[in-house]
DNA sequence: CGTTGTATTTCCAACGTTGTAGGAGCGACT
DNA sequence: AGTCGCTCCTACAACGTTGGAAATACAACG
């Protein structure tokens, strides 16, 4: 039987609350006694149960994290930093997995799974705009990801508009002209999701670079997994139309594409440049390495924990909601030319950058 | 502020103990009265308080998992899975990363993380056969992988040598004769760790096919990564060693060879076949896909799952530790001269299966 | 030497649930 | 009629912790 604050007062020769005192650094506390107190603890190796701290105080120092599937490899790699953050501020995450269903989202929201959090983290790829209603729930939210804007909650994301621009800038700088895009979304053109932002900053870029718009080069691909990549590029090629470089709206769409091409006998860099967006491990190990644009994703982890637990430990009227962008920057590797300092041994954090964008803050 | 079991009894008309019992399927109940509970328990939009069900009861109902890291794609796949699996009981998982560091994995044996859980399971990356001793702690707990065998808990893990002979088969079968392996460890032969483990079954299927055995051939490497094992296929290519196909001790090593072989204009899999062991998503898109053998994940995290939870639950003396060993499969591809179905979209299943290979289970 | 103020400790209740024990109602059997 | 056995329900205590208030100690002050 594990030993409770009563066994450690009882030996300590102090009251329970003292030693709750000391466990929660109340400063009314003798030296003498809290060193009392703490060997007591020490002998007994006493762990303070959660289940009743967490009754009685209402907080599980626990937060959840619900995203559609960890094997892609970008919510793996965001789930990593989210836990990693959690870690540094002594919380645990509990992971969701949703399965990319709606059904499964919604539940999420209605509170029904990730029931001993305090908080949620979330990360919706089947609810859109329209469901920003279903985000007023009556615990701390998060939200991660590009699908829903100007709702209740805070919101934590990538740049869409920003790093496509960058993206697709970087290519307009190596000298291609004919970029082609694939991941384009078969939605309304209003519609502020993810995809049509990332549409946006292609068309950005290529205004300013004063390069006609070819609705022919714009390739829709949905969900943005590999098979759909490759597919997309397989439609590109077959149709024909002239391109040199292709800009996918994320990497693993990306690799889908660099396979087909590879089995087309299309050289990358040479005959089409490439460029992806999330900047996923996996990328700087494909054949060719893969440009890329960080998205930030390790600065989006840190801030959207912090913003979670302020909004756990807020008192009184919540403050409004805020929106952060984070920090992008172009990760050039071979599929644009650039060369990697030791090709297959990038250091983790890759060091062939080309520019850091600061991002806005605030909201 | 949410409703509690006394607010549902006084809207229902009944005592608290009577909510308990509804909610508990405590079979005395009548119909009638089960009825009104349960519209009340709706109408308020109960849930129950699960740290004080956990104070009460002593379970938490979550689990705790605990792998080196979430990036890479193993453990993503391997936390995937048992997340689904324990979703199916109805348990949540806390998930914790050690960051592969023998600290972090004594802090988990130790019970200063994962505190909220009711058992954990566990899959070390540094802890070995020298750590045994470290395993007798007062929680469930299951181990996952097999970096330690022998010990005081259950274990469920893929069949080493058994896998690795099928894979070097798979390799003799399409006519290959000098096949180097990549993964080796640097460590004492007696040593039953994967690695040697994994060397014990290619030298099975070299000797059962009168072939011998060249230490030349045979490349050490770790940890598993992706650099390494383009490294060590940039020593094998400059060592000038003559072979034809190459097994490497997982898939990372695997992406990682093929890079460097692709770098240095060798065909695969015309002039080297390559086979990876893990099955990883991954391997299923690289150019060209990838061979490997399925270690029987899916049925890894169920089992684990079941067990941890038969443990929690375990009433009286524990029962003897056991073992279970998964079944595994060759997934023929590209990289060993087979065609996917449909390149680039094979399903999540992979159909391009050679031979099924029931594994032993028991203690 | 009592008074005041501040430092330190203790006491008590409460968080929301479930285990135990027991009571009420009712039909069946002696 | 009394007893038994079954169904259905309730009262109470307890799980281990912390908030709040109250009690005690101790120092400084008048």
């Amino acid at each position: 039987m594990a030993a409770t604050m009563h066994d450690v007062a009882r030996v300590a020769g102090v009251s329970v609350k003292t030693v709750s005192n000391v466990i929660n650094d109340y400063p009314y506390v003798r030296d003498a006694t809290r060193e009392r107190v703490r060997s007591a603890i020490e002998a007994l190796d006493y762990r303070p149960n959660l289940s009743a701290r967490g009754l009685r105080s209402g907080k599980t120092g626990v937060i959840g994290l619900a995203i559609p599937e960890l094997r892609q490899n970008y919510f793996a790699e965001l789930a990593d930093a989210v836990i990693r953050a959690a870690e540094r501020r002594n919380v645990a995450v509990l992971v969701d997995q949703t399965g990319a269903t709606r059904e499964g989202e919604i539940e999420v929201l209605a509170g029904h799974r990730l029931r001993l959090t305090d908080g949620i983290l979330f990360s919706p790829e089947q609810l859109g705009q329209d469901d920003i209603a279903l985000l007023r729930v009556p615990f701390p939210l998060v939200l991660l990801g590009e699908r829903m804007f100007d709702g209740p909650t805070d919101h934590v994301t990538m740049h869409n508009v920003g790093s496509a621009r960058v993206a697709t800038e970087h290519l307009l700088e190596i000298g291609r002209r004919r970029i082609a895009v694939i991941g384009a979304h078969p939605t309304h053109p209003d519609d502020i999701r993810s995809a049509n932002l990332r549409v946006r900053g292609y068309r950005e870029a290529l205004a300013a670079a004063g390069i006609p718009y070819d609705p022919a080069l714009v390739r829709v691909a949905a969900p943005w997994h590999r098979e759909n990549g490759a597919a997309a590029m397989r439609d590109l090629l077959a149709d024909g139309v002239e391109f040199d470089a292709v800009f996918t709206f994320n990497d693993t769409l990306g690799l889908g594409a660099l396979r087909t091409l590879g089995q087309a006998g299309v050289r990358v860099p040479e005959d089409v440049a490439l460029i992806g967006l999330d900047n996923i491990d996996e990328a700087r190990f494909s054949v060719p390495s893969m440009s890329s644009v960080d998205p930030g994703r390790d600065q989006i982890a840190e801030v959207a924990v912090d913003l979670l637990i302020e909004r756990i430990n807020e008192k009184g009227d919540p403050a409004p909601p805020r929106q952060i962008l984070a920090d992008f920057r172009v990760a050039a590797r071979e599929s644009t030319g650039f060369v990697d300092p030791e090709p297959g041994i990038a250091s983790a954090v890759s060091p062939s950058v080309l520019a850091e964008h600061p991002a806005v803050h605030g909201g």
